[in-house]
DNA sequence: GCCGTTTTCGGCCCGACTGTTTTCAGTCG
């Protein structure tokens, strides 16, 4: 979905063929910004975060969304009430929005949604400098704050202004967040450094990259030490390698900038597809990120609070609001000090209360003082983890070592850097039991697509192969697939007597251009047709967004998922990708559960196209873990007959 | 704007930090 960032925000017109007028993701789209529009306004934050709520509530709906508006359960729904239920039901039905959404939409400078972005710099001061000095923009933003003119505004000065010029630069060099990888390349080193200070006891990295969220605004570290030793841990930390600078020093908590030197050897992002490299900003991109900087966080506490700093800082936001209102519910109050029984404390407050907390030795404690067994970070979202606790049913997520190969990888036939033997040679050093190349087809011209005929040699060679192979009673195999492009009306790339030949194909949407300037429905159809093509095996990073690069094109997954789930339960084989590399992560972990639940196996692909590349599946699996997969939910976990037997259940 | 109910309006998580301010508002997580 796209919650905003680049481009103006714009109500979205009702589809030509009618009801449903508009799509699930156009609604909670509209939902969220209209959320942010308001809070432009100064409304109350309450009314606002109903806005945010019910964004939420519809995206994350798990029915389809469509026939629950024309069924008129809507208002159901826990947190559609009477004003959005209305709101939504007249936009699906009579394609109409709500006078007062259209009216924020029209009066609202988009360039102030923009400013949004900028650290340290929300609703309400974006709201005075507009009032104040009629600043729509982030150019004239830039322009006041050099002319000085900031500064003068109650409730400014000095330091804001600068800090607004600061946080200018770092929005148009990183849009404000970093990748999952850079964050846990950073996050590791800093904690690696923490962790050989002396009279450290404990140090966990926290936030958004503990939770493996696919992209991080900064690091949150927290550190667990004996009181009297926190002043010289803190100066310790403050003279580490790798500081760029130091944005604030106080008794608990230490705010610094990190930079490349923090890494003992030289900063390389590995080898990229050249698709993905142009869509992030090429050779730009890769100066920019070899000279960038990441905000860090490190919190120091005793040993007795660790747990709970760490569980508080973790987050996320909205699973720390519900393990609250649970401590609530059980006369306790929950806080980033401890769990402490109300009774006790009178208007005792913060630290000074928390002498009274239960005691946690970990996580799993206060897990358990709340009658819940331990949740992992990267299910910490509210999207059901709590409920699925009380029930006892969290999965058992997927780890690193169920992965047995993977099927989505590049040679030097098409745009890879190693040949088919290097690949196949590193793929066992994974301790792998297969391999899956699918080069690109012939007619993806830019990444060099392989023809027909190249293709079926290929294919020949991998069978000479696997003959040695089995021969000499070694326990691994290559799969023959292409990436074939998606063409007009769903086809593929090659005739039938070409793609018989195959082990399996990964159909993917390379046209961007064109995938991006089609409605969602068209791209639905579009979607629907490939994978009901005999042929297609699975579909290859499924919407093609690029982490902090570019949106993926409009398209209903669910519609899409829905379909390929009605197959296989017909027996039909037909999978999904999570494509692995850490520019992608798509399939979105937000819809991995949603696959699982429709009976769709997802493959953890690397996308690979080099031997590092194939590494990447870790990253895959993160975000697997994230999306509530177990080991039997992907593909890539199976034994290499079982997963022959399932690329031969074609129509 | 939603929810729940003592059914018609009050509460909605809560604390730290920062940069302003002279006791607090805004932002963040």
């Amino acid at each position: 979905m796209n919650m905003g960032g680049g481009g103006v925000w714009k109500l979205p017109r009702p589809r030509a063929k009618g009801i449903p007028f508009f799509s699930r993701n156009q609604i909670a789209t509209t939902l969220h910004q209209v959320g942010v529009l308001l809070e432009l306004r100064g409304a109350n934050p309450f009314r606002t975060r109903s806005y945010f709520n019910g964004s939420r509530t519809i995206s994350t709906l798990t029915e389809d969304f469509g026939e629950v508006v024309i069924s008129g359960r809507l208002m159901d729904l826990k947190g559609i009430g009477k004003g959005l239920g209305s709101g939504i039901t007249n936009a699906v039905l009579e394609g109409e929005w709500p006078e007062d959404w259209v009216e924020l939409f029209e009066t609202t400078p988009a360039g102030l949604i923009v400013m949004l972005g900028i650290p340290n710099l929300g609703p309400k001061r974006i709201k005075l400098l507009n009032e104040e000095l009629g600043i729509t923009n982030i150019i004239e933003l830039q322009e006041s704050c050099e002319a000085g003119e900031i500064e003068d505004l109650s409730g400014f000065g000095k330091k804001s202004q600068q800090k607004i010029l600061d946080g200018i630069q770092l929005l148009k060099r990183f849009n404000a967040r970093r990748r999952l990888d850079i964050g846990l390349l950073y996050g590791n080193a800093l904690k690696e450094l923490i962790s050989n200070i002396p009279k450290v006891e404990q140090i966990e990295l926290a936030g958004s990259a503990r939770r493996k969220k696919e992209s991080i605004g900064d690091l949150d570290l927290v550190v667990g030490a004996k009181p009297e030793d926190h002043e010289e841990i803190s100066n310790s930390i403050l003279s580490l390698p790798g500081i760029a600078d130091i944005k604030g020093a106080g008794d608990s908590k230490i705010s610094l900038i990190l930079d490349t030197s923090i890494f003992e050897n030289e900063f390389n992002l590995g080898n990229l597809d050249g698709g993905v490299l142009d869509a992030i900003g090429g050779e730009d991109y890769e100066k920019m990120e070899a000279t960038g900087t990441i905000d860090a966080q490190v919190r120091i506490v005793p040993p007795n609070m660790f747990p709970f700093t760490l569980a508080y800082f973790t987050g996320s936001k909205e699973h720390n609001i519900r393990m609250r209102q649970r401590a609530l519910d059980r006369g306790l109050k929950l806080n980033e000090f401890g769990l402490i029984p109300i009774a006790k404390i009178d208007d005792l407050k913060g630290i000074e209360a928390a002498q009274y907390s239960v005691k946690a030795d970990n996580e799993e404690d206060i897990y358990k003082k709340l009658d819940l067994p331990y949740i992992v970070p990267e299910l910490r979202e509210d999207l059901g983890e709590i409920e699925a606790g009380e029930e006892n049913k969290l999965p058992e997520l997927i780890t690193i070592d169920s992965i047995k190969g993977a099927f989505h990888n590049h040679t030097n036939l098409s745009d890879g850097e190693a040949t088919l033997e290097q690949m196949a040679d590193e793929a066992q050093r994974l301790n792998w039991k297969y391999l899956g190349i699918s080069d690109h087809s012939e007619s993806l011209k830019i990444a060099n697509g392989a023809n027909a005929n190249d293709l079926l040699n290929q294919g020949d060679i991998i069978k000479k192969y696997n003959l040695t192979w089995k021969e000499k009673g070694n326990d691994f195999r290559l799969f023959h697939g292409v990436e074939s492009d998606i063409l007009e009306n769903g086809k593929l790339d090659y005739n039938d007597d070409v793609l018989k030949e195959l082990d399996y194909v990964v159909a993917s949407v390379h046209a961007m251009t064109k995938w991006n300037n089609r409605d969602e429905s068209e791209n639905t159809e579009d979607l629907i047709k490939t994978i009901e093509n005999k042929y297609t095996t699975m579909l290859g990073h499924p919407t093609g967004r690029i982490i902090q690069g570019r949106n993926g094109y409009e398209v209903d997954m669910h519609a899409v998922i829905r379909t390929m789930g009605e197959m296989n339960e017909n027996g039909i084989f037909k999978a999904i990708e999570l494509n692995a590399s850490p520019y992608r992560l798509d399939l979105d972990w937000r819809l991995c559960k949603f696959a699982k639940m429709c009976g769709v196996p997802v493959s953890i692909n690397p996308d690979a196209h080099d031997l590092m590349g194939l590494r990447d599946v870790r990253f895959g699996t993160y975000i697997a873990r994230k999306g509530w997969l177990e080991k039997s939910d992907v593909l890539n976990t199976k034994s290499s007959e079982e997963v022959a037997t399932l690329f031969s259940k074609r129509m």
